[in-house]
DNA sequence: CAGAACTTTCAATAATTACTGAAATCTCAA
DNA sequence: TTGAGATTTCAGTAATTATTGAAAGTTCTG
């Protein structure tokens, strides 16, 4: 296989892995640089990642800082070198905890919140319609709150000691 | 509590659970319709839809139709009635399995094809930036590979086989 | 079979979200 | 302290996604 069919391939893989980040509710370029720095052996600068992904500096620069925000990456510097350079975290079991961290105080704390706070309301209920809707937000709060915990110590522990487990557990 | 204020709570709750809805990439009127069946006690019809989020007939139609295609909601029909009603699954272990497999069906087995393919490729890896290509994109085939499965073995399993053992193990 | 009741479709439009690029800001070495 | 090299910001614009509403389609009933 020549150098070219190598492109090709890498190419295809960053581009997917974009449309598949929208997918997700991850933007397309946020997903395409973190694709692009996953597969990346050394860290790479601002200019590098616009010139390859074909993007604007403002946009390189708002999906670099929402990637460190997510913990996905982190900037590198050089002494005697004044750009930043930046690099994914490559291990697989890192990486899933940072997401499940993130995604659990993003989207499941907030949704907690409301939960609880809906279940909580103490009218004496009369109405069937009043019982069911504590009911419901009840056992939805209860058991997204157990997710989360489990989510939570999960992401918490050794790979080595989760993975194992819980296939021999389910397979 | 007087009525009105049941009435306040129930709506600020559809409405923000629609706000979050778009936070998980989900649109935000679809989410306003699980919330509102959810909470129902009785099937709805899509007048009776259309007047309380006050949306149109087309964009009930659209995500009715989205949300039966996620298995998360169902039609009703009651004989002699011509109308459509719809309800929604209220258990939660029910509604946490049909999510979790067309989750998986919509967006990990694509994730896990793409991955799959590229690791598959077999270039003579003279390259180290081959060489990590192939080695980071199969270590990720395998990762989601094992996650989608123990989702899989999970959301056909019994609610009370799982949780309690999960919480077990993790608390 | 006619037509009322209901559902679906889809072109037009609105709303949201992403992206650009140039100007402003920052930072460091001389 | 200056200015070259680098990063950040943000107003304007482009692209995408969601919504409307009227017309077309469907299905039941008398």
């Amino acid at each position: 296989m020549r150098r070219d069919d190598f492109e090709t391939v890498r190419n295809d893989f960053i581009s997917q892995w974009g449309t598949l980040g929208s997918s997700w509710g991850i933007n397309r370029t946020m997903a395409q640089i973190h694709a692009l720095l996953m597969i990346a052996v050394d860290p790479k600068d601002t200019n590098t990642i616009m010139d390859e992904l074909k993007i604007s500096r403002g946009n390189a620069n708002t999906n670099l800082r929402d990637l460190i925000g997510w913990g996905l990456i982190r900037r590198v510097t050089y002494p005697g070198d004044r750009k930043e350079y930046f690099e994914a975290e490559k291990d697989v079991w890192t990486m899933f905890c940072t997401i499940a961290r993130e995604r659990k105080r993003r989207e499941i704390e907030p949704a907690l919140k409301l939960l609880k706070q809906s279940s909580g309301i103490s009218f004496d209920a009369k109405s069937s319609e009043q019982k069911h809707f504590v009911e419901q937000t009840a056992t939805l709060a209860e058991f997204v709150q157990t997710a989360d915990l489990i989510l939570d110590k999960a992401a918490r522990s050794e790979k080595s000691k989760v993975l194992p487990f819980m296939i021999k557990r389910f397979s």
